[in-house]
DNA sequence: TTGAAAGCGTTACCAC
DNA sequence: GTGGTAACGCTTTCAA
């Protein structure tokens, strides 16, 4: 384990100068500066972790978390994971701000990133809306000196440094690949009970879902209704839904308001030879698939998406190690056995 | 963020003293200790991991991993795991050493032990095998001040101080669940192909397999067999299965050697109409779901089983703090979608 | 362009 | 019983 130190007095120089080299900050004769970067080469040198914190602790950071879906009991799980890491580093004298936005106003999401940029934060961990003004506001940190890193639904043409999510064309895939499965000799005809259009993991959901079903002799798409994550909204689409195509016999819910369409189901004595799967493990849903309505639902690691990226972006303002791009998160399958 | 130096200051005492006494290393006035506790919780004092570990580094930490099944696909996730957490780890001074053992034996794993004892390891993680001299072993290493977690497989019955790895009663009943599943309205014949009787893991998961079957009309068992983790064992004994019963049309595999065990379906050209499930994500398992021959696998998080031990220890020795008992991992389910 | 020194929070050791 | 001090590895600031 070689040191900052060791270099020093191998290279004949202070540790600053060393550390000068090693961070480049510049202002060291290029000389020195190769000869330094020879000898941490020739020892593998690797920055001390501990030392890095303990001396990042004197500049107090703050890091600010930004979500919409205020009110979406999927994020209980993420502020979770918003919980403990910001314990972990609290201890780091390492502090948290965190605001959420109840709708998916572009102006209020703007508002609460402006708002935790005049607090003095150092980086923002943001569940974005997939918005212009939000994508200029991004950049506009960038060039801040502020990096971003986009959680739960990503905005890949903005400067964020990373994103920490779902593959959701995979998930909505993997969804019609489980209808298959539990249907291998069955005609499927699917209702697709979507939240808003707006949202783009949900549409990107079904893309996934529509290119598995074309794929698949055996399934085919009724039509396509939206809920806006609203369980009264829900209950109405998906009654209205039934009746209009008596033969549908299984639907996708591709985001929340699942427990208004099933009471739609349940209403309409459908609940026989009807297969549903779900996005999340909401407690409704939970007690849905133990009740038997639900067959599996579809999962995403909402606690890792809470706690990873303030990690990322912790480790990049301290030791400056490059955060992977892209992270997507596991694709869980629950069923009744292992919910 | 209190610091013992403050916590010193408040008391009118050394920070040697503060050390003394939220360390418990005795010899302190009772008074004096009374005083700081009571400082210490009025600033609700959380010790800094970065000084913490910064100082615990002149100590050279040794951590001793040991594992059974040298040559088993399975634990090359593991292996991952362990070499990530071995470059995390080595700039902070401490340092992994690993020893695996091909077979069963006793006493091959009992003299891994001890060999990683006498190079000086402060903690062990272990995928123990289910023996008596075993558990002795452990137990002997507790009171020697070392602490050991188990991983993969536990012996709840040693002095370990934790366990990470699956639940495997759950994950047989997963895998029960998800055949009733696949299978709504078919009379499901199982064929259940074991690992080795010895090993507790899988006959845990057959345990778990039983009573779910057993909960179900619609589900029977055949016969269990067992390949001792033997591709070719494995072929032999699945092809005779299949013989003896032709009836039965799905099989679960609860080890390894699962090639194996395909090949033989496919000798007999048993394929059609028949359902099967394995365990965990070794590559030539992946192929054969891709294939479709396998519809899908459950697995157990061997990654992080490979992480989370060493983290714990080094945790442990390092900053004092108890780990959870029983760390299980998810159950993860795998289709051809999402693999 | 470089060096010296202080500081981050904790622990360990020696002295009293 | 207690205090003082050095040490862990790194960054930062001031002075030269």
């Amino acid at each position: 384990m070689s040191t900052i130190k060791e270099i020093a007095s191998l290279a004949g120089v202070s540790r600053g100068t060393v550390d000068r080299v090693l961070n480049k900050r510049g202002g060291v004769h290029p000389e020195t500066q190769a000869r330094i970067l020879e000898i941490a080469k020739a020892l593998d040198y690797k920055p001390n972790k501990a030392g890095i914190v303990l001396s990042a602790q004197r500049k107090n950071l703050k890091l600010g978390v930004v979500m919409f879906g205020t009110n979406n009991p999927f994020f209980e799980d993420v502020k979770a994971g918003l919980k403990d890491i910001e314990a972990e580093l609290s201890c780091y004298n390492c502090d948290i701000y965190v605001k959420s936005t109840p709708d998916f106003n572009e102006k209020n999401q703007i508002e609460a990133i402006d708002d935790l940029v005049n607090s003095g934060i150092n980086a923002l961990a943001i569940a974005p809306q997939n918005q212009d003004g939000v994508v200029k506001k991004i950049d506009e940190l960038a060039k801040m000196q502020i990096p971003t890193i986009t959680f739960n639904s990503d905005l890949p043409t903005s400067k964020r440094i990373a994103y920490v999510g779902s593959n959701y064309r995979k998930s909505g895939e993997t969804v019609a690949g489980l209808m298959k499965l539990i249907n291998p000799h069955k005609n499927l005809i699917i209702g697709v009970v979507g939240g808003a259009q707006s949202v783009l993991c949900h549409t990107e959901r079904i893309e996934g879902f529509k290119d598995m079903v074309a794929s698949h002799d055996s399934l085919s798409i009724a039509d396509v209704v939206w809920n806006n994550d609203d369980d009264v909204t829900c209950y109405d689409v998906v009654l209205k839904l039934l009746e209009t195509h008596p033969e549908i016999n299984a639907l996708y819910f591709t985001a929340g308001a699942i427990s208004g369409g099933c009471k739609a189901v349940k209403k309409l004595g459908r609940e026989k030879g009807m297969t549903i799967i779900a996005h999340d493990k909401v407690p409704s849903t939970v007690e849905l698939i133990k009740e038997g309505l639900i067959q599996a639902t579809v999962c995403q690691q909402p606690y890792i998406q809470g706690v990873k990226p303030l990690q990322m972006l912790f480790d990049y303002l301290t030791t400056g190690d490059q955060p992977e791009e892209i992270n997507y998160t596991d694709i869980e399958i629950y069923i009744k056995e292992n919910i």
